[in-house]
DNA sequence: ATAGCTGCAAATGCTTTGCAAGGCC
DNA sequence: GGCCTTGCAAAGCATTTGCAGCTAT
């Protein structure tokens, strides 16, 4: 019963998220709406989400986990993280900061943009502006 | 002549540099060295480097230019580049560096280590180690 | 001689796409 | 109803692998 209602709330808040920024509240981008922003922080591959949209006895191909992925990145409501060529992560923390990659587990981890002190930059080369600071601390099993 | 020459002298240093890390020099280790390592720092895909070499006439697979590439990697010959999932790139500037992307190029550039000031950093996770720490400043044409 | 390499082609893994059917406004 | 979405399966890429034949030592 609480938790029905809980599953509704969320429900009306992603349909609200997904109108804000223009795109139809599907059923199928509703429920992955709430899959990803109910928590907190998360870092996901469209793998895993589409895995946890199955747990849940969600009906959605892995193509749609793909597409809506890229739309709410395109809109902002989340960020695609790059720190393996050959798989996608996304972070549904859009704002200001950095990762651990633990590579031993092929796991992220948020590292708050307060807790890197980037005193200097470079200027960037002729003719381009900088999008975005990437700082990723790559780290692996201590096992000494 | 002279041309002959130099190409005789990097295929040495190759050899070299090929029998210090403990792998065969093969023909095709040498050729794909020698096109890595004559000029200074270079980034390069292993489709790139691929082309590279039929362009002057070296019958190299592409599967072995990419085993030839990760085993200069495990060698510590060559690093990966991680900024674009689903391609890696590889530097011949295996010193402690940053690196620019540009996106709209898919083009990467070095910076200098001491070009960018990282004052601070947080600590690993419980129970790792900080393996390396790349940032990468991705920048966009600046078409205003 | 033999352990290590290479090339090819086939397999893999992630991601995208084309198109007919379905669902939101 | 119309247009955006979805699902499926097929295609697409970059990369890896299995294995028979080749080669450096």
């Amino acid at each position: 019963m609480l938790l029905n209602m809980n599953v509704t709330v969320t429900l009306d808040r992603a349909r609200e998220q997904l109108r804000e920024v223009g795109l139809r509240p599907t059923r199928q981008r509703l429920a992955l709406a709430r899959l990803l922003f109910q928590d907190c922080a998360r870092h996901i591959t469209a793998e895993g989400l589409h895995a946890e949209a199955a747990e849940e006895g969600i009906r959605v191909s892995l193509a749609t986990v793909y597409n809506s992925l890229h739309q709410f990145v395109r809109v902002g409501l989340l960020r695609e993280i790059v720190v393996d060529s050959g798989r996608a992560y996304f972070d549904t923390n859009t704002s200001n900061h950095h990762h651990f990659f633990l590579e031993t587990e092929g796991r992220l981890e948020d590292i708050g943009a307060e807790q890197v002190a980037l005193a200097r930059l470079p200027e960037p080369p002729e003719g381009t502006r900088i999008g975005r600071v990437d700082v990723i601390i790559r780290v692996q099993e201590d096992n000494e």
